[in-house]
Formats: C-alpha cells, sequence, structure tokens
DNA sequence: ATAAAGATGGTATAATAATTCAATAAAAGT
DNA sequence: ACTTTTATTGAATTATTATACCATCTTTAT
C-alpha cells in the first residue's frame, strides 16, 4: 500500500492534475497533445498517456462545440462534487460502519447525521446506484446489482 | 437548402438522433461501434462516420466511470425545456438523480424538495402512472409496466 | 425539366485517445 | 535490511474517433 498522505510529500499527480484543471478552465484545449505541450510550459512533462489517465480519473469530457471544434471540460457530476466539497470531512466524522448484501449497502452514522452523509453520497451520482433511503442513523443504498453493492461497499470504505 | 420541415416526411436524421438519445439514456454504451450495433439492431444501419457526426451535433460527451470503463452521455448543457415555466424552474433546481428499475421510477432531490417535486410530476397526470410516494429527498414513481418507467425516467432525465 | 445548391451519409484514412507492457520508485510488511 | 506490494509513468501499440472526399438525393430556382 502506497498511501500517500504524507504532509511533506510532493505528489506529483495530485498537482498536475490541479494543473490540468487551471489549464482547460482558462482555455479552449482540443487534443491531449495540446494538452501535453502547454503543461510542459507549466512545468509538467508528461505523456500522452498520461494525461488520458488523468483525464479519466478527472472524469473530463471532450465536448462538441458550434463550428466543429471540440475542447474538454469538467463532467456533470465533478461540478456538483467541487460545489459541495465538504464530502470527506462530513463522510469521515459521521460514518459508524459499511456493510452490503446482495444488491444492498448498509451505511451507518452517528445518530442525526445520515442524512447529510446521504446527500454526500447522492452528490457523487454513483452509476449502477438506483436509490438511497435515509433514516436517523442508518443510510440503505440500493444498487443496480450486487457486484455494485460490493464496489460501492469497498469504495466507502476507503474513504472511511 | 433541404430544410426538411415537411410534416409527411420521415427525417431519417433526427429519428435516429433520438433512437441515440434512448439507447444513452438507457444502457451504457462505450463505443460508438457499441452505439452502431446497437443501433443496426434497432433498424437504423449507420457507420462509424455518421454516429460520430451525430455525437459533434447531440453535443455527447464520453465520461470514465469508476472501473476504468467509459460511456457516452448528454452533456451539461443540453437543456431542452424553457425555462420560464414552474415546473422545469423546480424540477431543475431540486432533482438530483433519477433512475428506474422494473416498473419504479427512483427520483432523488435535495433534502426537503421531494413533496414538491413529486406535486409537479402528479400535475403532468402522466398515463400509465400508477401512484407515487415522496420523503424528504426521494420520490418513488410506480407505473404499470416496464416499459413505462422506462420512458418516464428518459423524459424527466431530459427535462434535467 | 434541368440546373444549382444544400444535406446526408459511406469509404477510406488521418488524427486522436486508450491500453499493454515494462521499468522504476516509494511504502509496507517481515 | 530485504522482500513484497502498490503506484506511477513512458514507449509502443492498439483501439477509437474525426474528417476529407466523393456519391447520391432533395429542394429550390430558372
Amino acid at each position: 500500500m502506497k498511501e500517500n498522505n504524507t504532509p511533506g510529500k510532493s505528489n506529483v499527480k495530485e498537482v498536475r492534475q490541479k494543473a490540468i484543471l487551471d489549464l482547460i478552465a482558462s482555455e479552449k484545449i482540443a487534443t491531449q497533445n495540446d494538452l501535453s505541450r502547454r503543461l510542459e510550459e507549466s512545468g509538467f512533462p508528461v505523456t500522452q498517456a498520461t494525461i488520458s489517465r488523468d483525464i479519466r480519473e478527472l472524469r473530463l469530457v471532450k465536448v462538441a462545440e458550434a463550428g466543429g471544434n471540440y475542447h474538454y471540460a469538467v463532467g456533470k457530476s465533478e461540478d456538483k462534487y467541487q460545489a459541495s466539497n465538504k464530502f470527506h470531512s462530513i463522510f469521515t466524522a459521521s460514518v459508524v460502519k459499511i456493510d452490503y448484501v446482495n444488491n444492498m449497502v448498509v451505511v451507518t452514522c452517528y445518530t442525526g447525521m445520515a442524512q447529510a452523509v446521504c446527500a454526500c453520497i447522492d452528490s457523487l451520482e454513483w452509476q449502477g446506484l438506483v436509490g438511497t433511503i435515509a433514516g436517523d442513523d442508518t443510510i440503505l443504498i440500493i444498487t443496480r446489482d450486487d457486484n455494485t453493492a460490493k464496489e460501492i461497499a469497498t469504495t466507502l470504505k476507503s474513504i472511511k
């Protein structure tokens, strides 16, 4: 396990991905090679392959604009996530236990926190997630299939 | 100039593009070739080139999902309904997510908004809609049959 | 009716993006 | 320390997507 949380570490990838977000926000980037060039100018010499992977992780999309040009942009769900960036702190502060069975995930929270945590989970717009119900201290997540439930549970556990 | 407004004409391209929107709303399409195959099954035999052009015109985007797969989706700015009517503003301001399974549609809203959104949906007097139940942030719509659920979900998504 | 102009879509190919494979380095476990 | 695991990345390659070019069809104008 690497778990690069070390405060003193440079964490190249994360910084580069922030730079990518800045770049696509401030100018029209049409291709990954364009992005590669601009990144190099900003001090991040990386190849197209790495950019492809960054774009996947950042959930960026390539949209057509009038006139037949294309540019990269942040996807729908990413906007909402940024709007409520408190996901992580609410989540870690409130979640007690995560378990799953069949196509359901049960998230146990401290009393009164389930609604807030559930809103956080909803904001992620998980694919394969059919719906969520939150009581006072428990959230039920219903997924499309058993495997998705497992994946969501695993991911939530990794956040916690 | 062609301007195919002729009422009696079939207008292949437009119908095909609607079919594309339906397809990407109801299943996960990863590549244009996938889409080509599914379209052919639906009675629209077209090549990848045409799909590339349709995707540009429809402003569709390819997004990454957790697990490293990709799928096509409608872009952010693809709102079709007029901004002025009450339904639209309440709906877009409150609805977070729409999904369906079997003969049920689940509409997820920001906390506290589900009742208001549900009233909007009820006001449409959808035929094939059996009943609705709204909690604080989730609406369950029960339909007569599976296909109606799909249709309602697709239409609601196109509004959002 | 014939011509001109625009639209549509296929074929082939160019351009772009995703992935496989291997190398390296950093962490974690023993 | 040393072995193992995991993360990150580039080079090369494969896969996917966009487009240049051409043919065909529809509409509009003459």
